[in-house]
DNA sequence: AAATAATACATTGACATTAAACCATATCAC
DNA sequence: GTGATATGGTTTAATGTCAATGTATTATTT
């Protein structure tokens, strides 16, 4: 091993840190994932869950929060129109943007699941000490912005 | 703020480091698949360098490597197969198995394209000192394992 | 040896995902 | 105003993904 040139430790480090990165983030999400009602996936409940807590945004503002192309959301709206979760209205200041809101029988469904989305996603990170927390907080941070 | 129940703030720690977790993975995820090839998915991409790195290797165990549901191997494997880059063989010994190899057109090609992956990782991960890599490897490991 | 259970993979159906092409609307330049 | 350009959303084609079910093969039980 004292042959080894530093660049080829470094990738070494990079890829091995890359890959642990991404199978805590999967293994996690997949475990929180679990807890949803059968049928709602991750990104319908991402939906929901920004439409409860910032209120009624276009799709485009939704891609971008939920990290997803338009015409995914396109798609994942409208299934959760379909299952009456959601309604779309077109902006009439501006037509060109659809305003997506939570119905009443939305609003009631995300305020009831959020709470055990919460405690279950609670349970799987309190795995880490507050310290800890706030160390992974300042390193997930800084490698996913854009450089 | 002061009358935050203790429970409170252990929930927003959670979710808020949960959601960096996923984000920083998403994103350095979505910023090393730039690099691949057009037509090259990331599974794909794994089913390759599993082969590569280890040799031939049956259906269930790549899907076990990959956080993969054997399903979605099939499918895979299958779509490798059309493009040439490896080849299945049933196990004489027990024909339940289906042991995939890599072909010489699809060795070659993940030989060229993973030493580009790895200085993407690599360039993607160094925004880290070696020290913050290695806690950011302790702590992944540490929320990854099922508990 | 025949029935049963277990294992490995394939298939199906529903949804997710992206990129690229497309359509409708709005804005800008002239 | 008219044409060019930009913007937001939709559609399409290809692939991924899983859960559930089916099929073939092997192991176990009796």
């Amino acid at each position: 091993m004292g042959t080894r040139h530093r660049g080829e430790i470094e990738e070494i480090n990079a890829l091995n840190a890359f890959i642990k990165l991404q199978r805590a983030s999967e293994s996690v999400s997949s475990r929180v994932h679990a807890v949803l009602p059968a049928g709602l996936t991750i990104t319908q409940f991402g939906v929901l869950e920004a439409l409860l807590h910032i209120g009624p945004l276009c799709q485009g503002e939704l891609a971008e929060k939920l990290l997803r192309s338009g015409g995914n959301l396109t798609l994942v709206v409208d299934n959760l129109e379909k299952a009456g979760y959601v309604a779309r209205e077109r902006d009439p200041a501006d037509r060109r943007f659809v305003v997506v809101k939570l119905t009443d029988k939305g609003s009631k469904f995300i305020g009831e699941i959020f709470p055990r989305v919460v405690a279950n996603v609670t349970r799987e990170m309190n795995v880490l000490s507050s310290t800890e927390l706030f160390d992974l907080c300042r390193l997930c941070k800084k490698i996913g912005v854009r450089h």
